[in-house]
DNA sequence: CAGTCGATTCACT
DNA sequence: GTGAATCGACTGA
């Protein structure tokens, strides 16, 4: 017997904190987008970390620029970015201000909003693959870069915001290492996610490119 | 300033 | 399992 998810704001002091320590608390969490369509509700199944300019994996390891601007901001905002010339992925920046660590949103359970969602991902063969991979759920959540830099702790009308949801026992949380990061950083296990649960997208390793030549 | 490739997804074999 | 789509940030000359 599951209690109701619990719709309390998650305050700016939950961002704050070590990006590890925030992670695999986001599982089982809430997230809200509001569009002029209506609203949508996620309940987040995966998460990877990014742990600052020391990271190797990270969009921030080569120092601040104008695109990865937000991870350097103060905790509990959007980051935003652009990626393969067609899709966006979301990030929820962690930790003290300029440490440049954030937490991306992999996939989640569309939980409100599941028909706004299918308009937005008419490949979906079905509901649980509306949000499984990180562009797949910012296209289901209509997430572009707009919402760089929005602040998820700025009230109850704001387009993206965090509430407490259903925290997940950490007996029910398996990790590894993240998808698609390769080089130095490749064998971190900083990438959570909800033991079973069907909308978790599926592991692959770093492919690197092949030349066109 | 041209070349390279990415925290991916989808269609197709 | 493989390759295409698609573009902007970053790199090195």
């Amino acid at each position: 017997m599951s209690a109701r998810p619990d719709r309390t704001p998650l305050p700016r002091s939950f961002f704050d904190r070590p990006v590890l320590t925030v992670a695999p608390d986001l599982l089982g969490r809430t997230l809200v987008r509001r569009t002029a369509e209506g609203a949508l509700e996620l309940r987040i199944t995966e998460v990877e970390a990014y742990e600052g300019e020391a990271d190797p994996g990270s969009h921030a390891y080569r120092g601040r620029t104008p695109r990865n601007a937000s991870m350097f901001g103060p905790p509990g905002h959007a980051y935003v970015y652009f990626i393969y010339g067609m899709w966006f992925s979301l990030n929820l920046v962690c930790g003290p201000p300029d440490h440049a660590s954030g937490v991306l949103i992999r996939a989640g359970e569309i939980t409100l909003g599941a028909e706004l969602a299918r308009k937005r991902r008419l490949s979906a063969r079905s509901d649980r693959e509306l949000a499984k991979g990180p562009a797949r759920l910012a296209t289901a959540l209509d997430i572009d870069r707009s919402l760089d830099g929005a602040d998820l702790c700025d009230g109850p009308d704001s387009p993206l915001s965090l509430l407490t949801g259903t925290p997940t026992n950490p007996d029910l949380v398996s990790s590894g290492p993240r998808t698609g990061v390769g080089g130095a950083g490749a064998d971190h296990p900083y990438r959570f996610w909800i033991t079973h649960d069907p909308t978790v997208s599926p592991y692959r390793a770093h492919a690197p490119r092949r030349r066109s030549t």
